[in-house]
DNA sequence: GTCTATATGAAGATAGAC
DNA sequence: GTCTATCTTCATATAGAC
């Protein structure tokens, strides 16, 4: 068991490793030169672990898919109406306002980069995209049974999208901000 | 004159196929052979048009911006309020949507894909995005010069920057035509 | 201005000793 | 499970004959 766990530890710092420069390189231009590099694991040995780039593409998705259910479990337990809960996700942009002004939304981002010929990663990366999906429809159920719960979810996915590319075009904070404000108030005319 | 003729009429051809491939293939994943192939000029005379493959990128993003200039113009003249400009602004999304499901927006999936390292790069590619976002100032501040003008037009860019990342994750003509509505009914607001 | 041949480097991936 | 050496392929880019 000890030497499964030292696997698993090992596979663990090449996803984290992975994670990081897939958000500040990308897909196409990140290697297994740059993955060694950073995850401290020797070039050779990373064959080991995965066999191909998308192999460690498909580790890092789930891991993100993880990550975000934990932050979604958060939320449904401190939050208590979906309100709230919509509005912390629009929150995102403000707590993460460096990192998308540089680099951009990590799911956006990346299918943009991998939608074009890669079409079989773009949909492992879809697969991020629909947890968040999924959660904001459950919202809108909860808060607005009557509307078109489909097209509410997708309107706020499309502006906080847009957010994400046009204040990385422009380096602008500030819109980010901005855009936050009124998509918020548009939450709270939904009803 | 004649040989001076003939080059620019090589390097237009070549630009102009690089412009496809670029929006098809994306700049990382396209290299000179496909350039090569498309345009039917032989690899190795290729450099004797463009030194580097960033040469040609500010070539294709030139031509770019020279067609959408042209397209403007034509706006101006065809519609005569400021409104119906935008919303032909807006309406690109349909012409255009077999392609934006495909391939996103030419200017969005450029700047996501070279926004993480090839910043010079990117800011070559933020001057065609300055095309639009000047004209769309230039038609709010005739529609209501009293508004914030500059918060309008971004949230214009961000709009459809949105709807062209959501609709090309899922493959949704429908959402492009739904949020294009819907956005057309915000411009009839704007006073 | 055209074309072939080629230099050079880096990428993904594998083999096999330890 | 680790590490080195190496294979193969394909990229950008150049040299130089025609």
């Amino acid at each position: 068991m000890a030497a499964r766990d030292k696997t698993e530890q090992t596979r663990q710092q090449i996803v984290e490793a992975t994670d990081n420069l897939l958000y500040h390189k990308g897909f196409n231009l990140m290697s297994f030169s740059d993955i060694a590099e950073v995850s401290k694991v020797p070039r050779g040995n990373l064959y080991y672990y995965f066999k191909t780039k998308d192999e460690v593409l498909a580790a890092v998705v789930d891991h993100r898919i993880q990550q975000m259910r934990t932050m979604l479990d958060i939320w449904d337990v401190e939050f208590t109406n979906p309100r709230d809960r919509l509005k912390r996700f629009i929150d995102i942009s403000s707590v993460e306002a460096e990192n998308i002004v540089r680099y951009g939304c990590p799911i956006g981002s990346l299918t943009a980069e991998l939608g074009k010929q890669q079409i079989e990663l773009k949909s492992t990366v879809k697969r991020q995209m629909d947890v968040f999906k999924r959660w904001i429809k459950k919202q809108f159920q909860l808060l607005a049974p009557d509307q078109d719960v489909d097209a509410l979810t997708l309107h706020l996915l499309v502006r906080t999208q847009g957010m994400s590319t046009v204040s990385s075009i422009y380096k602008d904070k500030k819109l980010l901000k901005q855009e936050a404000e009124q998509l918020k108030r548009w939450i709270d005319r939904v009803t």
